[in-house]
DNA sequence: TATGAAAGACTAACTAA
DNA sequence: TTAGTTAGTCTTTCATA
């Protein structure tokens, strides 16, 4: 990972259909050694994936979930994976176990999600906040 | 907003890099219907951006921030936007104001981006997550 | 919804470090 | 031996009917 990879990521977060001519005269280098750049930074892991990121709703929040200490967390995470309008489900250290990344039509459909969420008999509590607005960082 | 657009975010979600013909091979329509109905996401703003989801270090986390009452959030949250490593700054209620997605090289480097929220005047106390382990969700 | 033109990406052969 | 370049070819996108 050298300066010219992590020029090319910072383009290709702001606008992944960049094309690899347009990046290139950009940087200073050819397309060929974008192509490949981009080729092994996908390899190496270190592009997770090419994605759209939406806003098919008002509303963005956080849903921190609380699970029961005898639970599996992943057996909770993974039906949480397939609720409509969650966009990520995260596992994380702290107060809170699971954090639902959500982008929901209204808060009616949010409310809908932290019902759902609370209904589930491994889940002790949840706390949610709205997202009220969202900047990209540079990252890399 | 129906079924089929619905699909197609499904399918750009997971790789934005699907040919419409692809998509539309998929969902069972045109190449020209799966471009112009993109286009029109895009117009709507529904597709925020295409981009990459990156991983450039072993350590993801969130760091929760809450500033002091008299303080201006988004002149913090400007200058978070440029710091290194960091993947979203989101303005949040609840409790904290300002959550930062990171995505570092490691420990120490979610630890200086601690610090160096923790440093500045504005800012009263800091909590960190790390995220554990992430999933996509459905979404749409 | 087709079709052809234009833009972009890919292959492979080559060069330089 | 690896990274970068480039010309030619194939694929995808886009505009038009």
């Amino acid at each position: 990972m050298d300066d010219l990879d992590r020029q090319i990521l910072d383009i290709l977060r702001r606008d992944a259909r960049t094309p690899y001519t347009e990046i290139a005269s950009q940087i200073g280098t050819s397309e060929g050694t974008v192509r490949n750049r981009v080729e092994r930074l996908t390899e190496e892991g270190v592009i997770e994936r090419f994605t759209v990121s939406t806003r098919t709703g008002n509303i963005k929040a956080m849903i921190e979930v609380s699970v029961k200490v005898d639970v599996d967390t992943t057996e909770i995470t993974d039906q949480m994976t397939e609720w409509e309008q969650v966009d990520f489900v995260w596992q994380v250290s702290g107060e809170e176990d699971v954090v639902l990344v959500v982008d929901a039509a209204d808060t009616r459909a949010v409310n809908q999600l932290i019902t759902r969420a609370r209904e589930l008999d491994e889940v002790k509590n949840t706390k949610t906040r709205l997202i009220l607005d969202e900047q990209l960082g540079r990252s890399p």
